[in-house]
RNA sequence: GGGGGCGUGGUGUAGCGGCUAACAUGCGGCCCUGUCAAGGCCGAGACCGCGGGUUCGAAUCCCGUCGCUCCCGCCA
């Protein structure tokens, strides 16, 4: 028999269905038994009356809270049952998989234990709707994220997340044992992305993991993560780039307002704002100023870079000034940058680059990139690189390049500034932290 | 790596020098009822993270340690 989802039961009044999902409550009675079942599209009540098969209700009195059942009966429209108005009686029940008893987790319980807990039991917990509404948002978010790219001819690659010698400054690199040698897991597909541009690709982006041996124990960072890259040829600077960021985000966002507006609003208590284009954008020397303004005090030894208090604090004048959740923080000094950061040609000690804060927190950077292979090689050494180690990159500057520039977005950071989640690790499937391998 | 906070039944909390450790929820049993955040009664379940100290007396105060968490650094 054909499978009828929960949502749909509505449509099938007067007919008999098969449905599957878990029990999530089971109401005993003396002459009738009440099963609360789910699927992936809502709750419906099963009506049992237990005169009809002893020996079944009995099956069903042991049955746990969350074991898996297959139900088939009639779906019959009752205006007295409080969850959808209807009901199926039950007709015949199949046990799939029993759960144990007590569940070390309930997802349906009032209280919901700390995150840490959570993430031990992360299966239970993500049978909240709420979870996997997070899961729901993050599909079509990236999925307008790819129509928006396809739009504009943009090539997807996959680039390789095991290299042979570190990239930047490899500080935070995981190192791993490869055969006879070893290998790092890449911190950033940056230098591949740049290789596309090298190879003529014009247009590319990449969704994938992102690896950092950061020992950062704060809520929004993790040691693996899925990132959002992706570069453009023939700009012209990073202004460029940050014109096709926010019209993406636009895009984005408009289709996950589409789509979950309703969902988030009820789940998340946000009401999802498009957000209008251009961002706002305010260079690092402006940036300083405001935080003066502000009464914003920066540590002494910040030297032209901003602290996340720094970054919160423009973010609320934002908010004040332009009612804006977003701005791009630009032209930072080439201290606080790598060396493949374009300067500008009149202002050395600038960078041609962006930040993206949104709701405060930093979500985004991009640049446009150093091409020239001279100046390059003369900004790496200037950074303390070896240029043996990072020959294989600056050699795609050897025989053409086109300007080029682009960003890497954390989809995570993205996904917890839309739905205003606390903590990152409720914004990501399986957390990776210094202390979490598992599950 | 530095700093703050928190560790009490399965879970979430209360208690913060005299506790035979309380409440909610969950769990088990019984009762009642077309139930519906069901209701009622009974019951099991915590040597209060661990170690040391102060005290007549410690879940409560102090020190250490471990774990978690948040902030800073770093970043997406």
């Amino acid at each position: 028999m054909q499978r009828t989802f929960i949502g749909d039961l509505r449509s099938h009044i007067g007919e008999k269905v098969q449905i599957h999902g878990f029990l999530q409550t089971l109401r005993d009675q003396k002459k009738m038994q009440f099963l609360i079942v789910r699927d992936q599209t809502g709750l419906v009540q099963v009506a049992f009356w237990k005169a009809n098969d002893a020996a079944l209700a009995e099956q069903i009195s042991t049955l746990g809270a969350e074991s898996v059942v297959t139900i088939t009966g009639a779906v019959v429209d009752n205006p007295v049952v409080k969850l959808g108005g209807l009901e199926v009686q039950l007709e015949s029940l199949q046990v799939e998989s029993t759960a144990g008893s007590p569940l070390p987790l309930d997802p349906f319980a009032e209280t919901i234990p700390s995150i840490d807990y959570r993430l031990d039991w992360r299966y239970l917990d993500m049978r909240r709707p709420q979870v996997a509404a997070i899961f729901q948002v993050q599909t079509t978010a990236e999925q307008a994220f790819r129509e928006y790219w396809l739009q504009h001819n943009f090539i997807e690659v996959h680039s390789p997340k095991l290299m042979g010698s570190p990239s930047e400054s490899g500080a935070e690199l995981f190192e791993v044992q490869y055969f006879e040698t070893k290998a790092y897991l890449a911190q950033s597909p940056q230098f591949y992305k740049q290789m596309a541009m090298a190879a003529g690709f014009e247009r590319i982006f990449e969704i994938g993991p992102v690896f950092r041996a950061d020992p950062s124990f704060t809520s929004r960072h993790m040691t693996e993560f899925t990132g959002i890259d992706m570069e453009i040829s023939y700009i012209e600077s990073h202004e460029d780039v940050m014109v096709f960021l926010e019209n993406m985000l636009a895009h984005v966002y408009s289709r996950v307002k589409e789509v979950h507006g309703e969902k988030i609003k009820e789940m998340f208590g946000v009401d999802l704002v498009v957000p209008t284009t251009p961002f706002p954008r305010i260079p690092m020397t402006r940036a300083l100023e405001i935080l003066k303004e502000e009464g914003y005090q920066l540590p002494a030894e910040k030297k032209g870079d901003i602290d996340p208090g720094g970054e919160r604090t423009l973010y609320n004048w934002v908010k004040k000034t332009y009612n804006h959740d977003f701005f791009y923080l630009t032209d930072w000094p080439i201290a606080v940058r790598p060396f493949y950061h374009m300067r500008y040609a009149d202002r050395p000690e600038v960078t041609k680059s962006f930040d993206l804060i949104a709701n405060g927190t930093e979500i985004v950077t991009g640049a446009q990139r150093e091409h020239r292979y001279d100046i390059l090689a003369k900004q790496a050494v200037e950074k303390g690189l070896s240029l043996e180690t990072i020959q294989f990159y600056l050699d795609f500057f050897r025989y053409g390049c086109p300007p080029h520039g682009g960003f890497g977005m954390g989809l995570s950071r993205l996904l917890m500034m839309m739905l205003n989640l606390p903590n990152i690790r409720e914004a990501v499937f399986l957390f990776r932290g210094p202390n979490r391998l598992n599950p």
